[in-house]
RNA sequence: GGCGCCUUAGCCAAGCGGUAAGGCACGAGUCUGCAAAACUCUGAUCAUCAGUUCGAUUCUGAUAGGCGCCUCCA
């Protein structure tokens, strides 16, 4: 029975699909200005070993994400550039250009993230019509007012708003302590739904209230239920969200279909970095290429990801990191030790393992049990194809290129260096059959300068580059 | 001021009523001309204090320290 972390209720609960053959997610993606950090990935991995563990369990699983390629404001009350024409204004483009090149960015990371590309990957400038009439429904089912500056939300119309996920009294938030009151508005709570556009402003649609652009939340309300249906399974998104995002697509679905969208709220924590928030003032803002850069390769840190629970902050340094780069290494290794090894393990241990396994993948995706398990597999003294199989089946969740035998790309790797390498390598090897160790020793020296490892294996000389 | 979270070995971290998963690093050993790799072995009573309990790292309360949010943010 899997079980998830509902913000809804702050519970662990078993996990009812509203229909038995297929699981509806929607998860909230990316606002493409910019590229993606890795804190952003980590709610993407989660997405996806989410999906991967209801399908691992037998489930159909819908998956939605938006792009959202309209700007948000920089700054707050409906004043300021927004973030889409403030990159388009740097670089030199068009709001547009700027979009599809970060989309583009970001559709890449995932890949290589193995993260499998969502059923629906959805534009929010491609729902605009939608966005319009779902505001529209809120309106007419008196949930909303217009003033000058556009269509608000009345939160008054809702006594629990605030308290449907973050629990918060509206009279104890902090109301105009960073935005200016807006006088024209109910309530300082009460939130755009649609915005009447500045003559400025770049993006910008006609609609039954002049030229307009959407509010903040309203993209995911609409663009969810579209694929979706009013009521879908899960909606993941990232713990900062909790507060004002989705609490307000809650308010606006309530406004326009009359109940909330999603029947389990699931939601990633951070990521730290050295025990702090990611920001850009402290410079350590990391995107996937900054780790290769480093010799980081994107699953390693999907490796990374497992070793905390997704509801836990996770600690990245760049100890923590490499960490993670030799075990993944490590493990791949072993686990190609069981590969071919042609001896049968009895039905029963393996049972037991894949009730472990999904014990632990069942159990709110508990990421750092499962890993340990394949470990414990990985290490059996005992070799047999059978583990390899079964690891393999694991790794249908995990998406670590587990069976990836490691041996192979080492060999491989001395087919790929460059001829000046190859030709010291040859040296070397000649040194090392007359035994003359001491020119051997001058050899790896000078290898090492130009960035290669030597390391000497019954199958030959093995080189790495740093 | 409010809401919420965290504190487990040098580091990254599971567990959450019955005396602590896993990984990395360190150290010792095997192997090796040496080195690397690999393999074997090796470490914690769970921030502090007080309760509840036959029994608490796991529940309750307090103290100390840390963090996030209340503005767009995964």
């Amino acid at each position: 029975m899997l079980k998830l972390y509902n913000t809804l209720t702050r519970k662990k609960e078993p996990f009812i699909p509203i229909s038995k053959d297929k699981v509806k997610i929607y998860s909230c993606g990316p606002t493409v200005y910019n590229y993606a950090h890795i804190g952003n990935m980590r709610a993407y991995i989660f997405m996806d070993t989410l999906r991967k563990v209801l399908k691992y369990n037998g489930y159909n699983v819908e998956l939605v994400m938006n792009i959202t390629d309209v700007g948000h404001l920089v700054s707050d009350a409906d004043e300021g550039e927004d973030k889409m024409a403030k990159t388009a204004r740097l670089e030199n483009k068009s709001v547009y250009e700027i979009a599809q090149k970060y989309t583009d960015a970001f559709i890449e990371d995932i890949k290589k993230l193995n993260i499998s590309i969502p059923d629906h990957v959805v534009k929010a400038t491609d729902h605009i019509k939608e966005m319009e009439e779902y505001v529209d429904k809120i309106v007419k089912n008196g949930y909303a007012y217009e003033t000058s500056k556009g269509i608000y939300f009345d939160t008054s119309k809702l006594p629990k708003y605030g308290k449907f996920l973050s629990n918060n009294e509206l009279d104890n938030l902090k109301a105009g302590a960073r935005v200016e009151v807006d006088n024209e508005k109910k309530s300082p709570y009460d939130f755009a739904l649609w915005i009447k556009a500045p003559k400025e402003h770049i993006m910008k649609w006609d609609s039954k209230w002049g030229l307009c652009y959407p509010g903040w939340h309203i993209e995911c309300c609409a663009m969810s239920q579209k694929y979706l249906g009013d009521k879908f399974d899960i909606h993941t998104g990232g713990v900062d969200h909790i507060p004002i995002h989705h609490e307000n697509e809650i308010a606006q679905a309530i406004g326009a279909t009359g109940h909330n969208l999603a029947n389990y709220w699931l939601h990633v924590e951070f990521l730290l970095i050295d025990n702090g928030k990611m920001s850009k003032s402290l410079g350590n803002v990391y995107t996937l290429s900054d780790l290769e850069k480093k010799k980081i390769d994107a699953l390693t840190y999907r490796y990374f990801n497992y070793t905390s629970h997704y509801k836990n902050k996770l600690n990245f340094t760049w100890d923590a990191i490499n960490s993670a780069k030799v075990s993944l290494n490590k493990l791949r290794e072993l686990i190609s030790l069981h590969k071919d090894v042609n001896i049968k393990v009895d039905k029963l241990v393996i049972k037991e393992y894949e009730d472990r396994f999904l014990d632990a993948i069942n159990d709110d995706i508990n990421m750092p049990v499962a890993i340990s398990i394949i470990w414990e597999l990985a290490k059996k003294k005992e070799k047999s194809n059978d583990y390899f199989e079964l690891i393999k089946k694991f790794d249908s969740v995990l998406s670590l290129d587990l069976d990836k035998n490691n041996n192979d790309k080492y060999q491989d790797k001395n087919q790929d260096v460059p001829e000046e390498v190859r030709k010291l390598l040859n040296l070397r090897k000649i040194a090392r059959d007359n035994k003359d160790y001491l020119q051997s020793d001058i050899l790896r020296d000078k290898l090492k300068e130009l960035g290669y490892i030597v390391k000497d294996t019954k199958e030959g000389q093995i080189v790495e580059k740093v």
